[in-house]
DNA sequence: GCGACAG
DNA sequence: ATCTTGTCGC
């Protein structure tokens, strides 16, 4: 059932090109499978991020599990790791996945939702890391971006919970959010069995601060924190 | 061809 | 992404 899945692992195959890295994408887009989601259903989420070192020779991973409604840490982990991956645009799951899914395994809370920080079909070939990351672990993923890469959209209305489509064509790729008033709008779109609308929704419960949802701020806050020699905090 | 290009 | 303090404004 998984035999043909890229998976990081003693043995496993990593591609070991761009070229390689963008087939794998091409092939496991098609089982991106989007559903529905009742955010306020959902109860505990991680938000996941990756802080690298200056000159990018190692990396930190980190996953922040959170209730939704009271936004309270639950557990938390991180991995440290050197890039299997140069970095190159619409191929970065390749550099933070590994990392990111040794420390989505050590985790003894499985979340109702993956938080991932980059793109899920909002991606060139329709699979950012959001995606991948869910379909490896078939669970609900959704991506949070900080700038558009791909589609264009109008700004939406300055009011927090405004949105408005990103879109290549006809192509709904995902929003333009507005999770703070008069702030930059954050880029969501689906990774794997959310929809577009419950993704949205969610964002908003996970923002009543700051712009960027508060599991990907704690995930971000953990791993720079790691990398820079700091012992774990409370704070 | 050129520029832009998630983290 | 990373190098980095204070500061202006709501």
């Amino acid at each position: 059932m998984s035999g043909d899945l890229i998976v990081p692992g003693v043995g496993d195959p990593w591609p070991a090109d761009p070229e390689a890295a963008r087939a794998v994408q091409e092939r496991l887009a098609g089982r991106v499978r989007p559903e529905a989601l009742e955010a306020d259903a959902v109860s505990v989420v991680a938000g996941l991020d990756v802080t690298y070192a200056v000159d990018e020779e190692r990396l930190v991973a980190a996953a922040v599990v959170m209730t939704a409604d009271t936004l309270e840490v639950v557990e938390t982990s991180v991995v440290t790791a050197r890039p299997r991956f140069p970095y190159v645009p619409g191929l970065f799951a390749f550099r933070e996945l590994p990392p990111l899914l040794e420390a989505v395994d050590r985790l003894r809370v499985r979340p109702d939702v993956y938080v991932c920080d980059g793109y899920g079909l909002a991606h060139p070939r329709r699979f950012g890391l959001a995606c991948h990351l869910g379909v490896l672990l078939d669970r609900p993923a959704l991506g949070v971006a900080k700038s558009a890469f791909v589609g264009r959209t109008e700004a939406p209305a300055a009011q927090r919970g405004a949105w408005s489509e990103l879109r290549e064509g006809e192509e709904v790729l995902g929003r333009a959010l507005r999770t703070r008033e008069g702030v930059k709008p954050v880029y969501v779109s689906v990774g794997h069995r959310v929809d577009l609308e419950g993704a949205t929704r969610l964002v908003l419960r996970l923002t009543p601060r700051y712009r960027l949802p508060e599991p990907i701020r704690r995930a971000d806050q953990l791993s720079r924190g790691v990398l820079a020699g700091r012992t774990a905090s409370s704070g």
